[in-house]
DNA sequence: TGCATTTTATTTGTCGACAAGAAAAATACA
DNA sequence: TGTATTTTTCTTGTCGACAAATAAAATGCA
């Protein structure tokens, strides 16, 4: 509701990127619930702009599969497919696998600064206990390490993926709020020195694993609620 | 140039599903040059539309990578990038294999009908030597066999790989004319029976033999093209 | 009151127009 | 003639308005 635009003097280009990158966080961050109806005239008056441009954002949106949009009526926010999770877990797991190994194949030396960043930043939001940062900088480490593996097709599957992710990550953290792994950050600096060490076979043997252990434990939260779902 | 619009009735959301299903298609299979310029106002005459579908239709073909567009500036059909073409190669066996193995495990029977079909017209289109058909089923036919597999992360990376697959066939097709191997048609067959029988070692090891054939055949020409481009 | 039909309201898809940016052309100047 | 600067041209990004499509409300009728 209450916008902070210091500026309302834009730069003709950047609109679009704009609200799309502000759109797309509060999905990711569950600021906007899934189903949620978007009203274009809603966020034209927001953003103080024509509908056209963000009618843009949107269409960008829908192509990645954040917002879907019933033609000629109303646009909402992705659902979560709870009844389809295993194939989003499949890919999950297979991505990180892949990601890992390539990137312990084929990184720069300046691709480990990078992931370290956000290993430190992921670390720093653990101890802060601060889900939202956490769950994003932990996307942004493996987004990092699948850059380093240096194939795009890879690479923007993944993302997609660890973006999807942070949305069941958030309702994750909502039902466990003061569950703050160390494991994790552990995980993270052996998987670091697996692809510093070009260790193909150790950094695909620690990615499965680090992704199974993540899927394994949302996976226990969802079969609690899906026998609650029963239940009532 | 010329154009054979029947009916200038069009349906109120048709417009922007039609330019973008006929500019792939034409993009896929390079009757537009990877490189070429692509003119909004052009297109809006050619369609008899205005330039808001036009430009929605392209965002979307943005969004999958099929053109790339400057900011203020031109708008052009990708290029196909030959120096990273491995990444490509690395990405496309994989879901072969990955697409093929999934197929086995989750199939219906009403999927054998379906990619049954697209096999016939494969085989068909062989016999008849129209690349055009061969390139586009084939492509059909696996993108069947990845719906089977029911992943739809998996597919929709695994179509985006057919596609710009197309574009490299249709190269490879236009230096070697009268190559039609009857060996991919026995490959499918063989890969069907597989999935058919449920057998997931075996439809992962043919889905990877199929892709490696494959590739190991368009890599002997880009190859060769290689060395010659040093040579000059 | 309950259901079918018409009317209104809301939201999307499309249009034509205009202005900002960038390249190309034209001009000025050495 | 060659380079710097201005002008023109061309394309894109954005706007406000209108019309089609659908949902919601209102009305009619039994």
């Amino acid at each position: 509701m209450t916008e902070t635009d210091s500026l309302p003097e834009r730069k003709r280009g950047s609109g679009v990127k704009m609200v799309y990158d502000l759109l797309r966080d509060e999905i990711l961050d569950l600021k906007i619930a899934p189903g949620s109806p978007i009203d274009e005239v809603q966020l034209a008056e927001r953003f103080k702009m024509s509908r056209t441009p963000i009618r843009e954002a949107l269409v960008r949106l829908a192509g990645e599969g954040l917002i879907e949009t019933l033609p000629n009526r109303s646009t909402m926010v992705s659902n979560i497919d709870f009844m389809n999770l295993h194939t989003f877990f499949d890919a999950l797991v297979l991505m990180y696998r892949v990601t890992t190994r390539l990137a312990a194949q084929s990184h720069r030396p300046e691709d480990i600064a990078i992931i370290r960043g956000f290993h430190e930043d992921y670390a720093t939001a653990l101890k802060a206990r601060d889900h939202l940062t956490m769950i994003a900088t932990n996307a942004a480490f493996h987004a990092a390490i699948a850059e380093a593996g240096r194939n795009p097709y890879f690479t923007s599957l993944f993302r997609r993926l660890l973006d999807e992710g942070r949305r069941i990550l958030q309702l994750y953290y909502q039902s466990y709020e003061e569950h703050f792994p160390q494991r994790f950050v552990d995980e993270h600096a052996a998987i670091i020195a697996a692809i510093e060490a070009r260790d193909l076979e150790e950094a695909d043997r620690l990615g499965k694993a680090h992704a199974e252990a993540i899927v394994a434990q949302v996976q226990k939260l969802f079969s609690r609620n899906d026998r609650l779902d029963i239940a009532l």
